[in-house]
DNA sequence: GCGACAG
DNA sequence: ATCTTGTCGC
């Protein structure tokens, strides 16, 4: 299956040119999922200010299936993307990178297309287990699954549950939990996705 | 066969 | 994801 195979195209070490841009992508739905609406918040880094704003929608194509959610809400996003002006240096995705049945989730799926760095920052689990993760800002567990590090349960906000974090494309664990926290700031999520949800959404 | 299952 | 107000807790 694609996804087996283009899985082999992800580039697990760091190539990430320096920082300038951070995009968060989020997707949301509207007329009962019949249309699928993406949106697309491009924010300067470190200083989190909202550079550019892109929003795109179009007719849902595929039902919700766990392991096939990029192949539902892409289409959506590269459409938002071609939008944009500014272009981004990293991607904080909504969903999984690697910590995926067949380590291609949405965000490594929109990083090995745009070639872009990516990182997956999700709400909850899909595969894998962690052990308790301290209440400590910045404090994190693997994720492991099949007895592999597929990613990692990350602390953002004290008193509050972690949130999941696995590598997209041309980056490494680590540093994709240091982007992660340099651009989370008072809530759990980073601003990126917060910008992107509100966005996304229509709040 | 029985659950689990990103958004 | 989405349907939806107030409300419990830090």
């Amino acid at each position: 299956m694609i996804q087996e195979t283009m899985s082999g195209r992800v580039l697990k070490q760091d190539h990430v040119d320096p920082v300038r841009t951070v995009a968060g992508v989020d997707v949301g739905f509207e007329e009962r999922n019949t249309i699928t609406r993406a949106a697309v918040v491009v924010l300067h880094f470190p200083s989190l200010v909202v550079l550019e704003e892109s929003v795109a929608r179009r007719p849902t194509s595929f039902p919700y299936v766990p392991g096939f959610l990029s192949f539902r809400e892409l289409p959506a996003v590269l459409d938002a993307l071609q939008q944009l002006v500014v272009k981004p240096d990293l991607f904080l995705c909504d969903g999984q990178g690697i910590a995926h049945p067949r380590r291609f989730g949405i965000a490594s799926h929109l990083g090995v297309l745009t070639n872009v760095p990516s990182v997956g920052v999700a709400k909850s689990i899909l595969v894998g287990k962690h052990g308790e993760v301290p209440d400590k800002r910045g404090a994190w567990q693997p994720l492991w699954h099949r007895e592999e590090i597929v990613g990692a349960a990350l602390c953002t906000r004290v008193k509050t549950r972690p949130v999941y974090i696995s590598i997209g494309h041309r980056i490494t664990l680590e540093t994709a939990i240091e982007y992660v926290m340099r651009c989370t700031t008072k809530y759990r999520l980073p601003e990126t996705t917060r910008h992107a949800d509100k966005l996304a959404s229509n709040r």
